[in-house]
DNA sequence: CGCGAGCTTGACGTTGTTCAACTAGAGTGG
DNA sequence: CCACTCTAGTTGAACAACGTCAAGCTCGCG
């Protein structure tokens, strides 16, 4: 992690809600002591069950948010690419982290003094209902989450895992963000089932895979796995 | 569901987060239109998939609150008694509900009007922080949940279960409020697993059940094989 | 050149689900 | 009051789904 600092709010092409926020709260900028920092890729950007006492916005760059489970046992619930919220999650109750966020490319965040947040958003809602606004369909997005990993058998759940990276970045064809192993923590899946599941599904000519060069041929099928599974 | 409608808010006994915001709003409580129903045990109070319509709270009883998965297959996160928000986790989305929450006792629920609660907030907000740090606290306990219910076997996670009730219950000896199939749905287990399992506990004489009577003998081992798990 | 990380495949064992059958108790209608 | 039925609980056995272990492969990098 490198503090950078070269980009002030005002010349930040991001015009973030806080920044908004704070523009027409009147307030000065200084007070919310934002800070820009770069994070190499594997770089943690939060982890869970440290204290959380910066709000964490991603401003350039690709991270994954993670629950660190038992011996080493990651799951992935969703990949985040600017704009959005990093400490989202555990904000509201802002004791600790209950998941870590690593950046799988370069990435830029800003943070922002999380008492100086908080004066904000009593000043003006506008913020924090957007702030409730983002967490309500993070917790959406988890609910799906939990069914997928507990319910559907390891086909389906590739399926899904594949579905939700064309889906984010809005392309049938991608260029794999993370390791198999990573895949495997996207679906709770072991990274050799993941590689016989990916053999498997380019054999059938469902997908298209070569190295980390991902193109999904059979949308319609792959979904229906994805319901089935 | 039977609204019951007998009690007014300045008479209830208990004086909820939305009534203090109400009282020192000073707005009338007419606009909240109130309405307060009765469940009975196996009713449903909100349904995934319906549209948000009201603030739910639960005032008397207890529920459980689930996921609905694949072919009747559920996942229950967790269980509330009063005071607890039920409307929350799909309520700052607020399109659809989630999950679905059903009485497992006989039940009584505050509603009131979610627009009028949103007027509420916008000037008071007390309220929201309050909702948000109930939100966040959710939030932690389904993390929690998404690693045991993927990364520990079915003993470690019925051990997990067993504490959670007695937790729930605040003493080592409670009567189980769900059937073994619903116990099962805590932990993501088939009904014949959970039975086993109880069996298995019980002639290890870590716990005594007997029908629904459950006292649990040696809270550092089923500690200890929640962790193992 | 050698080393390590990421990837791939096969064999094997464990875990947990499913099916099927049976029991006990609670509720119902004749 | 008895037979009927329905639900909850229980147990065993077969089977499928996955994870783990082990081995080897390739490629980029020091």
């Amino acid at each position: 992690m490198k503090v950078t600092r070269n980009v002030a709010c005002s010349t930040c092409r991001h015009k973030c809600d806080i920044f908004q926020a704070v523009l027409s709260s009147g307030r000065s900028f200084d007070a919310a002591k934002t800070i820009q920092a770069h994070f190499r890729k594997h770089e943690k950007i939060c982890k869970q069950g440290d204290h959380v006492s910066h709000a964490i916005y991603l401003v350039e760059g690709t991270a994954k948010l993670y629950i660190e489970g038992i011996n080493g046992h990651n799951i992935i619930l969703y990949l985040m690419k600017p704009p959005a919220y990093i400490g989202l999650l555990s904000f509201f109750e802002s004791i600790q982290y209950t998941y870590s966020v690593t950046a799988i490319e370069e990435s830029k965040v800003c943070m922002v003094d999380l008492d100086f947040l908080k004066a904000l958003y009593l000043e003006n809602h506008e913020v924090l209902l957007k702030l409730n606004k983002a967490f309500g369909k993070s917790v959406a997005l988890i609910m799906n989450k939990i069914i997928c990993l507990n319910q559907k058998n390891i086909r389906g759940r590739i399926a899904e895992s594949l579905l939700y990276l064309s889906g984010f970045y809005g392309s049938s064809r991608f260029s794999l963000p993370v390791t198999r192993k990573e895949l495997g923590e996207m679906s709770a899946i072991s990274e050799e089932n993941t590689v016989r599941l990916l053999t498997e599904l380019r054999k059938e000519g469902i997908i298209k895979i070569e190295n980390r060069d991902v193109t999904i041929r059979d949308k319609v099928l792959l979904r229906k796995i994805s319901e089935l599974g």
